[in-house]
DNA sequence: GTCGTGACGGTTGAG
DNA sequence: TTCTCAACCGTCACG
């Protein structure tokens, strides 16, 4: 943490052509699962995935402080352009924690004429089956044969609007840090956490 | 010197 | 089980 501006000297550093081809970052850090990088600024970081919990915590504190983003990102070697968007993100979102990366769209199987008519049966009948609710559907001639969505379909339908539980999208930003971090710790070698150590320190 | 932004290569995970 | 693909990631360079 000490380490301040330019864990790597400007003009020590690789110019483009000779180790910075445009994403084929330069240095690798040697840990056993070799998945750390180091960028210009000293920093370690894993490409691909995003910085741990602890570290985006740190930006968002430090600006809190007034501390320029410039300042941020030499003191926790961190690019830039990284602690633009996390601030920025914090900004319009409230929240330090990454997006969710990866999976696709959950696949639009029902028309929001069905959708709504689900909610509403839901609504109705908490207690409600998804076949049951399919069964509805079809008796109201909402849907037909051959467009009624399936159960699975309507269960997840259901699990969207309804979260499956209370409170489950409500969930407190420092429970789910706490039980991010918890499984950072789990899965330390899968992290740059574990790469990282004593670095941040 | 600082900051916003876009291109890039990479990872992830639902379908 | 494997593959595809769209979402997100952080870095870097440019202006």
């Amino acid at each position: 943490m000490t380490a301040l501006a330019g864990g790597i000297p400007r003009m020590m550093r690789p110019t483009h052509h000779q180790n910075y081809p445009r994403g084929g970052y330069s240095l690798e850090v040697s840990t056993p699962l070799g998945q750390g990088r180091v960028n210009q600024l000293g920093g370690v970081f894993i490409n691909g995935r995003p910085l741990p919990n602890h570290i985006r915590h740190k930006i968002v504190e430090m600006a809190h402080h007034g501390i320029r983003p410039c300042v941020i990102s030499r003191q926790l070697r961190v690019s830039h352009g990284c602690v633009s968007k996390i601030l920025c993100r914090y900004q319009e979102t409230g929240s330090i924690r990454p997006g969710a990366i990866g999976g696709s769209k959950p696949k639009q199987t029902t028309t929001p004429d069905v959708d709504k008519k689900i909610e509403e049966y839901k609504r109705d009948n908490p207690g409600m089956f998804s076949w049951e609710i399919r069964d509805t559907l079809l008796k109201d001639g909402i849907c037909d044969r051959n467009n009624v969505p399936s159960v699975s379909s309507i269960s997840r339908t259901m699990r969207c609007k309804f979260g499956g539980g209370a409170g489950e999208d409500e969930e407190d930003d420092d429970e789910i840090e706490k039980r991010e971090l918890e499984e950072n710790e789990r899965r330390a070698k899968h992290s740059i956490d574990g790469i990282l150590g004593d670095r941040c320190k």
